[in-house]
Order: C-alpha cells, then structure tokens, then sequence
DNA sequence: AAATTGACGGTTA
DNA sequence: GTAACCGCCAATT
C-alpha cells in the first residue's frame, strides 16, 4: 500500500478534537493545541487545518482565532458560521462568551 | 540536515 | 478596540 496519506500525527490529534466540536460551537486554535498537550502550537493547528482532507468533514470553519474573529484568509468561513445559527458582531467577531464550545463542561 | 514558513497567542503601545 | 512585535513548535521544501 502506498502511503499517498503521510498524515503527521500531531493533525490526526487537532483533526481528532476540531471533529469534537458540537454544532453552533466554536473553538479557538489556543484551545484546540491546549487540548491536544501543546498550548504552545496553535499554529500547528491553523496548519492542520489547511492541510486537512477534506474527507474527514472537518468543521474547520469553527474554528476562529484568540480574538473571536474568522480566518484572515478565509472569505467564506463566516457565512458557513451564520449558517450554523452563529451571530457575529457588526465588527467581525463572534460572541465567544456564548459560543466557545467548553469540552470540559460538556 | 538546514532553512523557511505558518488558517496563531499573548503582550505592549 | 486596533496595531505591531515577539515567541513557540512542527511541517514543508
């Protein structure tokens, strides 16, 4: 078998954890690298993302970044938001204090 | 093996 | 609230 799929292990925890998130949630990527050991490496997640295949359904589109607001490079992740019964604020930033998913009060 | 990049976080101004 | 800088770690080339 050829390994067309060379899926560093690190993604298959940030895929495993943003496929947790629940519908009308949403998740920082600080959150989601303090969930998998490594509070230091949101970026790595943002870079899981990208590299994500599409066939694992990722929600990535609920994931935002510290400040509550969407990708800065991603044009429709906030309309797929709004979609999800998600409100954004007239400045661009979703009402984390009732939308940031808490896996551990779940 | 080394250097560069990166869908970020946090702090400071 | 916004803007800019630094830091952190791993993947990619």
């Amino acid at each position: 078998m050829q390994k067309e799929y060379t899926v560093p292990p690190f993604f298959i925890e940030v895929y495993s954890v943003v496929a947790a998130i629940p519908y009308g949630k949403v998740l920082t990527y600080g959150g989601i690298a303090r969930l998998i050991g490594r509070p230091q490496n949101s970026r790595m997640v943002g870079q899981a993302m990208w590299s994500a295949p599409e066939g694992l359904k990722l929600p990535c589109h609920r994931v935002v970044n510290s400040s509550g607001r969407a990708a800065p490079h991603w044009p429709q992740q906030r309309g797929l938001l709004e979609g999800e019964g998600i409100v954004f604020k007239p400045n661009g930033c979703v009402d984390m204090k009732k939308y940031l998913w808490d896996p551990e009060k779940e």
